[in-house]
DNA sequence: AGCCCCCGGTTATACGTATCACCCACCGGT
DNA sequence: ACCGGTGGGTGATACGTATAACCGGGGGCT
């Protein structure tokens, strides 16, 4: 098999020449609008053409002049961070079902590289973004919308009715971290506890266990662990600080799953038994929450769904049948009650 | 603040207009690239009025007139799947260190879906792909590389030198797997069984674990359990199907963590204990493997550095420093003794 | 004085596609 | 015989950028 000089990538106009006809006629045919009635037998002729050349119609040039490009964009902290998996595959089967392509940016929940992100977004090779944002403002996002790039951004609470044309997504953060404590004082407990690590939902989390707590006439949670890292080594060190109070709570509550389990593993290292000597309750529902032992009790919020209906608002806007202010919806969680806690 | 009328995005003709100079002046500034000397004060007036009017370079122009469209692309099976977050993330550093935005597509391990992603990578909206694929064969990549993009390719087993310009990275899942194996008759087992799954690599590591048993002179794997789910499920049944044999076997090696971890889940509810009873181990060493109970036995391949290579080799490739026949690289694995097996 | 060179730009064009504005030939109706 | 309409196209242009080619004028050198 020769290897004859590595042939340029036929154009429309190569097609056009072997077809015998203009550039223009082989446009109507591929991007298949009408504009220009043309016969069967033409039509044809042409196609066959195009794919006897290999003709595949350039991406790029086709994006300048309709000024769409076809792909979104997903801005995201960790993909490493076991929540984020789900949520992007909920937002690529979207993509996919709404004929786009999908680029993804990874901030590690850092002010400076949200703000790259944003940036490189700038350069118009987006129709629309769903975001994780953790530091930008509404107003951060403005330009994006200037550029006519529409936005969906997964927040960690509700917070009133946006002036901006842009969705916002959100799971009631505090609810169910109200939810999960009130569960947790259900099963008796009086002496609870919270690892609340630092990332962008804590601080709703922590509000949530407050509230629960104050509602039903218990001292506001002096014990809280606050920053460290959201790894399962963050975990195990609050665990462990935790385990050095006395009294010693009874029942820890984790702002995620993955802090959860590293809790337990320092539990278990302490020799003691969860959840009988400690309970523990986690948030997130993490793949891996069924797989421990024993079982993690958890909060759901099933991020593929959220994923899914992030680029569902998304779409709606960028096919125009949505327009004006901003909507905010609000998504479902659950108490998944395994053995725990 | 009232919304005047939405302001087209700024081009360079607008900055030049301002500026009281030419659009290829603009250029010639923006771009950076020397071709005709511009003086310090011209100079910092248009980039003064660009920053001004928010100018911000539209990459779909650049790469049409450029051929460059700073875009990588990943194939990946399936984001949900815990081998694989770790080694996109490598993928995303790499890209970001070069420069490049990356947008990911997902194949399911599906022969129709490898396909479309490939149609679509022929549109010429990337510089270069890495990608996992299950079902193309060389030959099936070729059209990417007439369209001249860069073919980094993550196999399942070395298969020769390439002849094509596209590089390889090949971890030696036959090798690892009979490490493995020999790990387990090491430990005195003598009857050892295999659940091989489905996917990509499970060829490879039945190969290796039949190459172990018979180079220790043990009869060949009769108990393989092929097929199946690749998630915990699957491993759960298959273990399932194991514990029906007489005599049972002693230890059981999973063609990957997901799996093991199902299998261990099974011999838990039929009150089995790991390794006494039955010894387990894994194969990917995802952030899983130490977190359940006991903790999994497996083998380590740094998916992340996997990612992180591919995209060096890619690079190489794009920047014009290596051309030419295809190269091939083996990464390192390591077995992973924990307390499973 | 004449020449060349270089500084500081400008003009024109191409990348590949979509689409608007035409245009010609032919046919049916009167 | 003439006119209007329509089917089947073509030509030109714009999208925003990069870059090759050119060019006027001033200063230094001989």
């Amino acid at each position: 098999m020769s290897r004859e000089a590595s042939r340029e990538r036929p154009t429309q106009s190569d097609v056009a020449r072997v077809a015998g006809v203009s550039q223009a006629t082989v446009s109507y045919v591929i991007s298949g609008r009408s504009g220009s009635p043309i016969p069967e037998e033409t039509r044809r002729r042409i196609l066959e053409n195009a794919s006897g050349l290999g003709y595949v119609p350039n991406s790029v040039a086709r994006s300048l002049r309709t000024r769409v490009t076809g792909t979104i964009a997903s801005v995201i902290p960790d993909i490493t961070n076991p929540f984020y998996p789900a949520f992007e595959r909920g937002i690529q089967d979207g993509a996919e079902r709404h004929g786009y392509v999908l680029t993804v940016y990874n901030t590690d929940g850092d002010a400076e590289k949200e703000a790259r992100a944003l940036r490189s977004l700038m350069a118009g090779r987006v129709d629309g973004v769903v975001g994780v944002f953790f530091y930008q403002t509404m107003r951060d996002l403005q330009p994006l919308l200037d550029r006519s790039i529409a936005v969906t951004r997964l927040d960690p609470a509700y917070d009133g009715p946006g002036d901006l044309p842009l969705d916002r997504l959100h799971v009631d953060n505090v609810g169910a971290a109200s939810a999960a404590t009130t569960y947790l004082i259900g099963r008796g407990h009086r002496h609870l506890a919270m690892i609340a690590g630092r990332s962008g939902p804590r601080e709703a989390r922590l509000l949530g266990f407050r509230q629960a707590l104050e509602y039903h006439g218990l001292p506001p949670g002096r014990d809280v662990i606050q920053g460290g890292d959201d790894h399962a080594g963050g975990g195990g060190a609050a665990m462990g600080r935790l385990l050095a109070l006395v009294p010693r709570p009874t029942a820890v509550f984790a702002a995620n799953d993955v802090m959860a389990i590293g809790a337990m593993l320092t539990l278990r290292e302490a020799g003691l038994r969860v959840p009988a000597d400690v309970a523990v309750m986690g948030f997130d529902d993490i793949p891996m929450a069924t797989m421990v032992s024993p079982p993690l009790t958890t909060v759901a919020q099933y991020p593929e769904r959220l994923g899914a209906r992030a680029v569902e608002l998304l779409a709606e806007r960028l096919s125009g049948r949505v327009v004006g202010g901003g909507r905010s919806v609000e998504m479902p969680f659950d108490i998944v009650v395994r053995e725990s806690a």
